[in-house]
DNA sequence: AGCACGCCGACT
DNA sequence: GTCGGCGTGCTC
């Protein structure tokens, strides 16, 4: 920055679009070194702010005496590193949101409220190995030992003094217990101090790679300390995860930080094992279910370099590196990357600014690639690297559709699946199942007069749930207890409509009496590590029919299943919205990967209404790609993404017309100067008008090229700003939205 | 978003 | 006579 500092441009957090000028503080001369990316402390309205110096400048638009002193500089260098400071800013202004938010909400609570970033990162107590073997029961005489002893022995990732400070006597439960050798301490994200560089000594070398793992981690060597991103396209199972670790570990014997973007906690911790077990180096695991403490240390470690490997969800995209070597991101098809609240940035799209910015290789990786990611190859973006055969394995599964217009189902389990099941089940092999519906039964019917029980804050049916004997909204999550007879015309005769899990899991258990049902669901997870218990369980068993949802898709090594089925292929193929064929083969393709691993053929049977959609049989032919160039060619031709660019404006409120006459006005505000090429639709209620209470409706925009779109999005925020919001509208943009909800 | 200021109904 | 309803405006 230049040596003129006399007005500072800060970003506060605000639901402003404007950032705001200041003074230096009093007694802190003009050329005083400050940067952009440092945090300031503000006045702001009637109380003070943390706030990110964004540049500095010679005059301020506003008249001079008519700006604050800032409060202090709380930085001695920036917070953020140039590259994320940069992305940051480029992702406010392209998902049209506030910077200051941005900014901020980037950053670990601690330094969100101006803590000093160098403090020593706090201590955290387990058990040590002594304190592992100690029989419990030994500490009768010493109830407050035993009660930590048994918390510490339930938190894998230890607790704080403060977490454990919470109980009358606690502190000096601690330090006897340190004082038996039972307790240590350690730094949470940067497990040991390591060394500034990692040890290059301490990288295991993995298994060998085959051809085109071998081809493919040769490409992205070579592409070392230049911007080039790769689509890693290759099957489940095909060894992806090889190839990043090849990455990885060209980037440690480099002196240089990877980082790893994974989609959802539910798949972490294996991934995180993983890589634990191959690298003996500090990792910084970044994920929702930190504490603040926690967080701070892990963003700290990655970002003054002493973690090598740096893990996270969706966020972690904006957590600074001393040492960057190259970004990865497992599955990039993944909804997950999406923020859907808030600041809707797309992780996986930054993951690839930011590589730019970085000049370092990123690496997409996906067995079923989204289609922007194909489209980009074919446009030479990216390049395409292909994993060939199933490491390992033996020949893909046979994927077979089940004409539910010719073999009549029974509660959702045709003849045809339920004899497959039978058989697979005979061989003492495991049956996966699929079937994308929590709960019993999707409606709860009076068979007399046709009522439906639907929410009473939503556009939705209630789902019937047995086990708990209620009625539940998926949407607004309401709960309700099932009437004893008809709320309408008294009839007793209410029957459960349709197919969830649980009704399939009570199905499955009458008909196949000698196999075990594990069924996976948000329900039957509810508790924390049960998922893992009951992949466990699944592992080690035989005889047994996993059911699930979604769940089921992602990451578990399942080998003893040879047998997947698809219950209802139908709902995903005919949705909503444009995107839902890309989901459905997606999701058939990730499921059917699940199919016959090691030396077991596999087989995939998928139940549909329509078994001669076209779509359908590409997958058929295991040719993922042939299924996403014919969808590409229907987007072309309707001109949707990636062809063209969409935005959707998003309003809501309690009042029922509210919100569309709120759209309403905003269009016709926007219709006078509206740039060329922009087709502004709307207002249109969503798929669901009323959610949780709320009166819905978007407006949509929509245009061949992005810079005009980006300067109607402009005009919309801005006259957002302006508009009287009769009705209590909230409001909230989403560019490049990945669904319509 | 907060948080002020600012004018009109049911309460001590 | 006031407490308080949320409409409107401002934040360098």
């Amino acid at each position: 920055m230049t040596a003129d500092t006399r007005i500072w441009h800060v970003a506060v957090p605000s639901p402003l679009y404007q950032e705001f000028d200041y003074l230096p503080p009093q007694g802190v001369a003009p050329d005083t070194a400050v940067a952009a990316g440092m945090r300031v402390r503000v006045p702001f309205g009637r109380g003070t702010r943390v706030g990110i110096v964004t540049a500095t400048a010679t005059a301020s638009r506003v008249a001079e005496h008519r700006l604050k002193r800032a409060h202090a500089l709380i930085d001695a260098r920036p917070i953020f590193s140039a590259d994320v400071l940069r992305l940051l800013l480029w992702a406010a202004d392209y998902y049209h949101y506030p910077r200051g938010e941005a900014l901020l909400g980037a950053l670990p609570a601690p330094l969100r409220r101006g803590e000093d970033a160098d403090a020593r990162a706090e201590r955290r107590w387990r058990l040590s190995a002594a304190g592992r073997a100690a029989a419990t029961g030994t500490l009768r005489r010493a109830p407050r030992q035993e009660a930590l002893m048994q918390r510490l022995a339930a938190a894998t990732e230890g607790l704080s003094a403060q977490e454990l400070g919470a109980v009358p006597g606690a502190r000096e439960a601690l330090r006897a217990l340190r004082a038996k050798g039972w307790i240590e301490s350690h730094e949470p994200a940067a497990e040991e101090s390591a060394p500034p560089s990692p040890a290059v000594a301490a990288i295991e070398t993995g298994p060998a790679l085959n051809d085109s793992q071998r081809a493919a981690a040769a490409a992205i060597e070579a592409a070392f300390g230049r911007f080039q991103p790769f689509l890693l396209d290759g099957v489940t199972g095909g060894g992806k995860t090889e190839v990043y670790f090849h990455a990885i570990e060209t980037a440690l014997r480099a002196g240089r930080q990877a980082l790893l973007l994974v989609p959802e906690i539910g798949l972490t911790p294996q991934m995180v094992e993983r890589v634990r077990r191959r690298f003996a180096a500090p990792l910084a695991v970044l994920h929702s279910g930190l504490s603040d403490g926690e967080r701070l240390a892990a963003w700290r470690a990655a970002a003054d370099g002493r973690a090598p490997i740096v893990i996270g969800t969706r966020s972690a995209v904006f957590v600074p590196l001393a040492r960057p070597g190259v970004v990865i991101v497992d599955e990039e098809h993944d909804a997950s990357y999406k923020q859907q609240d808030g600041f809707r940035y797309h992780a996986r799209d930054l993951a690839v600014v930011r590589a730019q910015y970085l000049e370092v290789p990123v690496v997409l990786g996906s067995a079923t690639p989204a289609l922007e990611s194909l489209h980009n190859c074919r446009q030479d973006r990216y390049r395409h690297l292909i994993l060939g055969t199933r490491a390992g394995a033996a020949a893909p599964p046979e994927i077979r559709l089940v004409s539910l217009r010719d073999h009549k189902a029974e509660r959702g389990l045709s003849p045809l699946l339920a004899r497959a099941i039978e058989r697979h089940l005979a061989s003492d092999h495991q049956v996966l199942l699929f079937l994308n519906r929590r709960g019993y039964a999707p409606t709860l019917l009076c068979h007399d007069c046709g009522w439906i029980a639907a929410c009473t804050r939503c556009d939705a049916h209630l789902i019937y749930h047995r086990a708990r004997h209620l009625l539940r909204c998926h949407h607004c999550d309401a709960e309700r207890p099932v009437p004893a007879g008809c709320p309408s015309c008294g009839s007793p005769d209410l029957r459960p409509l349709g197919q969830g899990t649980e009704r399939a899991e009570e199905t499955l258990a009458e008909r196949f009496p000698e196999a075990e049902i594990v069924r996976i669901d948000r329900d039957s997870t509810r508790r924390k590590g049960s998922l893992d218990a009951l992949f466990e369980r699944v592992r080690e068993g035989r005889r047994q029919i996993l059911l699930g949802t979604q769940m089921l898709t992602k990451g578990h090594h399942l080998p003893h299943v040879t047998l997947v089925g698809i219950l209802d292929a139908d709902q995903g193929l005919f949705g909503a919205d444009f995107r839902a064929g890309e989901r459905m083969g997606q999701l058939i393709v990730q499921v059917a990967g699940r199919a016959g691993r090691a030396d077991k053929p596999g087989e995939v049977l998928i139940q549909t209404q329509h078994p001669d959609h076209p779509q359908l049989a590409a997958l058929l032919r295991h040719d993922y790609r042939a299924f996403a160039h014919g969808l590409l060619d229907e987007r072309r031709h309707a001109g949707l993404p990636p062809y063209g660019c969409l935005a959707l404006l998003r309003a809501e409120s309690v009042h029922p017309r509210a919100a569309a006459d709120f759209l309403a006005a905003l269009r016709a505000a926007l219709a006078q100067g509206a740039p060329a090429g922009v087709e502004i639709l709307g207002p249109a209620p969503p798929p669901m008008e009323r959610r949780a209470g709320r009166h819905r409706a978007q407006l949509l925009f929509h245009s061949e090229r992005r810079a005009p779109l980006h300067r109607a999005l402009a005009a919309a925020v801005q006259r957002l700003q302006t508009l009287p919001k009769a009705g209590q509208v909230r409001w909230s943009l989403d560019v490049d939205p990945i669904d319509e909800y």
